[in-house]
DNA sequence: ACACTTTTTTAGAATCATTATAAACTACAT
DNA sequence: ATGTAGTTTATAATGATTCTAAAAAAGTGT
């Protein structure tokens, strides 16, 4: 299996649960931005067995601890989380409460001039919200 | 009343309770940043007759709609509110899980190179996490 | 001041995403 | 095959936020 490897590696126990969850992520062209209830009906669909909620939440979770997957900083009542785990940016278009990534090109590049003494920084993330 | 025209003006009625969240809100040094249920505590404090806590909501989400307060993008199960609302950005601490302010003179000039066909940018906002 | 309309406040209930629980199940080393 | 540590699962619990509908307050005209 092409994720067994991937996940024994980072001392997950590649169940098979785990391993539908990974097609489902990572067997795709696009890289792609959901919710946890998006990415239940996906299953859902993708999946013939049932995998509980529950089991989807401990996964995802244990995926961005990881770093397979990355939670989007965003207020909204639903925590959205995003494949794709290269630094890179986000529209966020408030009409169609929508996620676009902005690919690394389109952002100039970003000077963080303040330092806090004993602490380094883990990443830069840039919201962009848009209205019509 | 120091914030009574200031309420008319943007068409909320100038009541006893939002004048007093003003207050709280308002009248100090510096500006900061805030959850409902830190706000709630703030103002059992400052306040002597109580405030219900579906009013402090229905306050708030008034004043982020009229531009006196602005949500800070955060993945938190809590929502953050922040009462600078000139363009800024933040770090985030993620063992302390705090906030700190960073000056606009802190951060280069940041440049969206793509655009979107009938939207426009209505904020930029940058998520600077810092860890150990 | 009074009557009337509209807005606001309020306590408590409802909602809904997320987390906790604890029992059944599975992976894996010995 | 057996043991044990890690997983999955259904369900319950939690907790932030929103809803509800009745009471209170604000604004308006008289």
């Amino acid at each position: 299996m092409k994720y067994t490897e991937k996940l024994r590696n980072s001392g997950l126990r590649p169940t098979k649960q785990r391993l539908q969850i990974c097609e489902v992520l990572f067997d795709t062209e696009k890289t792609f931005h959901f919710t946890i209830n998006e990415l239940s009906l996906k299953i859902k669909k993708q999946i013939d067995n049932k995998i509980s909620l529950a089991t989807i939440y401990n996964t995802v979770h244990a995926f961005e601890k990881k770093g397979y997957l990355k939670q989007i900083p965003i207020n909204s009542n639903e925590t959205y989380f995003d494949t794709n785990v290269c630094d890179h940016h986000h529209f966020y278009d408030l009409k169609k409460e929508k996620l676009i990534d902005l690919e690394n090109a389109d952002v100039g590049p970003i000077d963080i001039k303040r330092k806090i003494d004993g602490k380094k920084i883990k990443s830069v993330e840039i919201l962009v919200k848009l209205e019509d």
